[in-house]
DNA sequence: ACATTTTATTGACCTGGATCAATGCCGAAA
DNA sequence: TTTCGGCATTGATCCAGGTCAATAAAATGT
């Protein structure tokens, strides 16, 4: 609780753009992270035209589903989401968590449309930004190109290294994997690398693993007990960061 | 063995590559499958200069290593690979096989440097995309630069696939799912849906499933006993397509 | 503030697939 | 053609993590 006090200033900072959608991207609070770095003033405020600032999405509420059709890469402005994909008799995996500044929605650009399912894990609010108008502005601005390629390769050395998680690791090292990629995550955003909120349940953590809630429970507890991290609920504050980094596998 | 006499036309057509090193983009058997598709004639004779056609990798040769700096993209012209990779203990994972048309090292272009290593899987060639070139003909040819993100748009799409696999399915589902990714993928190359050559091993599958090499043959076995596919050594025969589309998740 | 629902924790027990251990098979080298 | 070394198969046993069940503790709504 008392880190929910410290953390709470930056997310009220990416709260207050719900308020002035039009904000441009030179004086978003996310520039340094998001698409638009390393643009010239005069490209990005022609990007800052295509771009629509949505407004607030409520936590479960859904950006998308497999059944809409793909026009958008959707860039977290402010909360956090999570997408998930599914077999046919309806068993569900999270495939990924999304936070402030990354792209969701990119599996969508091969079959031109969406593969999983996007969903809010709390009040949080995106920028649209219409795929078609991107690709022609790529062609005249090299380093929005750059820029794009980039996130899909990012995305997707993420997902491998997940593979590896569920395919090789133990239960434990899997948990301990995540926490530290969130983490690691946080701490680009400005927050503490070593105390912060899970947005997401013990459940979505679990499935995103590949275990069961129970398991993931028993982990939590089994970790507080080596004196490794502690958890209040949501938060969690990792007390060894060494000594977690070396039993991530 | 009837049917690897079948097969054997096709992969000799990709084979023959290897003695016309400098072959054109327009005259190869993969045009419709590869990078070239729907680009107009100039812009394929400049990207075809571009293209350096390699000479034949043997079985377990290996493309790159996560230690190699990030130059290329490489096109599988004849043969297959596998990408592996691992934790900082030694384990390895087995994220992706490769077949002829199919783009090697995407995932090396955020960070620059390869993620994973690419072996051989047999004797094999490739071309190589040097990437910057292709960054600045992508400025020219809006086609290109779409093809290239629809590529990585849909490796990640069966990444993320692979991670519902990996996380939700049963055994007998992985390796049907399996499966029956490598007849789709043989199919669009103009080889038998139901009948063809496995090109990895045993180990090879289990790991890239999450799965010990016993559980793989033991499910070859069972799917057997089963009626579903016969086995002799690396030839899978599929004898009953719906009832494996239905047992697969 | 209270009731209701959802989410998390903990314990007892079970099982799918891993591991260990032979044995068989096939292809390359001589 | 024989021998050798890596693959593949099969059986016996084991265990990490799943499932089932009961509380407990938060969220959420009224």
């Amino acid at each position: 609780m008392t880190q929910a006090r410290v953390i709470t200033p930056l997310f009220e900072d990416f709260a207050k753009v719900e308020h002035h959608h039009q904000l441009a991207c030179q004086s978003c609070a996310l520039y340094r992270l998001c698409l638009p770095l390393g643009l010239h003033r005069d490209d990005l405020s022609k990007l800052d035209q295509i771009i629509k600032r949505s407004a607030g999405f409520k936590r479960h509420q859904i950006l998308f589903e497999p059944a809409s059709t793909f026009k958008t890469i959707f860039v977290v402005r402010s909360g956090s989401f999570k997408t998930t994909i599914s077999a046919a008799d309806g068993r569900e995996q999270v495939t990924s968590f999304y936070f402030p500044g990354e792209f969701i929605g990119m599996d969508a650009i091969y079959q031109q449309r969406y593969l999983s399912t996007a969903r809010a894990l709390e009040a949080s609010s995106i920028c649209e930004l219409p795929y078609e108008r991107l690709q022609e502005f790529s062609a005249t601005i090299p380093e929005l190109q750059n820029q794009l390629m980039t996130r899909l390769s990012k995305e997707m050395s993420a997902d491998k290294n997940l593979l590896l998680s569920l395919g090789k690791k133990t239960a434990q090292e899997k948990l301990i994997s995540f926490l530290l990629s969130l983490s690691q995550r946080f701490s680009e955003r400005g927050y503490s690398a070593l105390s912060f909120q899970l947005t997401m349940s013990r459940g979505d953590i679990a499935n995103h693993l590949g275990l069961a809630i129970e398991t993931v429970s028993r982990l939590f507890t089994q970790l507080q007990e080596q004196q490794l991290l502690t958890t209040q609920g949501k938060e969690v504050t990792i007390l060894d960061l060494p000594a977690l980094k070396q039993r991530c596998g």
